[in-house]
RNA sequence: CGGAGUGUGGCUCAGCCUGGUAGAGCACCUCGUUCGGGACGAGGGGGUCGUAGGUUCAAAUCCUAUCACUCCGACCA
């Protein structure tokens, strides 16, 4: 993409609402654009991270093998009065009337949909179990919404359901989510750490929160240290495996961790003083095991084996791509800017020209552009004739993964820049080696 | 919802107390000089001062209402 014919409305001045660092630069960086209290635009680099986000998500629910669908933003207060949480819900819920005068409401979660969804689908126990996810909007009307996407009304949501037959189904269901999520996240560049939760308005018994530990998290938390270091689970881990997934669940539990609202100080005492972090984090993602809480109240049964109707086991497994894509900044910038892990970048590679107009330096970067799309990455040409400085404090800003700088005086010498962002380190090669080194 | 506060060009803000018909920096446009880590000069465009009502010869400024937004507390991905 050149620069020149894109839409990137950087800031240079912060804007004086945002508060906390990832809110200041996602503003700045053209990412995200306030249209009413805690609900936003996704401009075209902010998309862009939104959606490798969410791609990332997909990709492991998919090796877990829950199942894409996609649910509607709006749902029927009748399918709320089913489960009894119309009422329960309280003004968090977004109550919208149609021109039928029906009561309709923008959905803050999709438990009763998706149990609806199940129950017509599915009448044997032979079709279990199976977990259903989509990716959709929500909308919970928070009474004080603050830190722009990270606590936002309207937010994206990674929603997943499991049915299961029994308990032992549900909770393999659960390790799967489990494991899934603590891969997923350490794709993004993230240590969540999962810890034990309240389980709130969504009901059930067994329930943990993944928190990254970040100063401006909103939650205060306590962990063992050993947390930092621990690997997530490999690629090829077989998900129908029980006995694995369990392990990866004991071993994620064998430590203290635990919110505010959970922390048991006596027990965390006993963690050796050296071990103890305490420290604020960020929810980045939230899974329940509930039991029959919906499916008991809304009929979702199916015939077992010896021809009784059973009414499922269910678990709900979220993750907000959107207070992540906020939550990552937060975990990764300096002082100059984001630093975006590669996995999430928006672009691949940020590609300066210095002095644009210059036929030998329009060449030079004409020839890195096409060389490094046609090696698959994506590249953000700075074509535009701008001040130099502004281009390194731009490219710093929005901190792509590398940034290739190429001007007339290091093409005159045969030398041109290549920096990595996260480290800061540069180095000066020819252009070929330069693009070799970016694997094009 | 309780408490506090703010609305003035795209952004950050001054002006308001003590009414006299709107400013600065940045950004933007033109020309020129520049060009390797947020350039310089000259010229230029852009604002119903959140909205509605009121007071007054005169309102960004005073009064009333209203809307929006922000911050501090209880909820959540």
């Amino acid at each position: 993409m050149r620069l020149s014919r894109y839409f990137l409305p950087i800031l240079r001045d912060t804007p004086k609402e945002a508060e906390i660092v990832s809110h200041r630069l996602m503003l700045r960086a053209g990412m995200i654009r306030q249209e009413s209290s805690g609900i936003y635009s996704w401009l075209p680099l902010g998309y862009r991270v939104l959606q490798r986000i969410e791609q990332i998500i997909r990709e492991e629910q998919d090796r877990s093998g829950a199942i894409e669908l996609k649910m509607p933003t709006i749902q029927s207060a009748d399918l709320w009065r089913q489960s009894g949480r119309y009422d329960d819900y309280g003004k968090e819920m977004l109550r919208i009337t149609d021109r039928h005068e029906r009561e309709m409401l923008y959905g803050p979660t999709n438990e009763e949909m998706i149990t609806d969804i199940f129950k017509s689908g599915v009448q044997s126990y032979k079709d279990l179990p199976r977990n259903l996810y989509h990716i959709q909007w929500k909308f919970r009307d928070e009474v004080r919404p603050r830190f722009g996407v990270m606590r936002s009304r309207e937010f994206l949501m990674k929603d997943a359901y499991s049915f299961d037959i029994d308990e032992a189904g549900a909770r393999h269901s659960y390790n799967k989510m489990f494991a899934a999520y603590l891969r997923t996240f350490k794709r993004m560049g993230l240590q969540a750490i999962p810890m034990r939760a309240d389980t709130g308005p969504i009901g059930g018994d067994l329930s943990h929160e993944f928190i990254i530990l970040a100063s401006t998290g909103e939650s205060e938390v306590f962990c063992h240290k050993n947390f930092l270091e621990f690997p997530a689970p490999p690629e090829n881990i077989d998900f129908d495996d029980r006995v694995a997934l369990q392990t990866i669940f004991d071993q994620w539990t064998s430590l203290y961790a635990a919110t505010s609202e959970m922390h048991d100080a006596g027990a965390f005492g006993k963690v050796a003083e050296a071990d103890r972090v305490s420290a604020r984090g960020i929810e980045v993602g939230h899974i329940f095991y509930f039991g029959t809480k919906y499916s008991e109240p809304m009929g979702c049964r199916v015939t077992g084996p010896d021809g009784n109707m059973i009414p499922l086991e269910m678990g709900s497994y979220g993750i907000g791509p959107s207070r992540v894509a906020a939550a990552i900044i937060e975990a990764s910038h300096d002082d100059n800017g984001i630093i975006w892990p590669d996995s999430v970048a928006p672009f691949d590679v940020a590609l300066l020209n210095l002095k644009a107009g210059d036929a030998a330096t329009d060449a030079a970067c004409d020839k890195a552009y096409q060389a490094l799309t046609k090696a698959g990455k994506t590249v953000l040409y700075d074509d535009t004739n701008e001040r130099p400085g502004g281009k390194f404090a731009t490219a710093d800003l929005i901190g792509l993964p590398w940034q290739l700088v190429v001007g007339p005086k290091g093409l005159a010498e045969g030398k041109i820049e290549l920096k990595r962002r996260a480290t800061g380190e540069k180095q000066s090669l020819s252009l070929d080696e330069a693009l070799g080194k970016l694997g094009a």
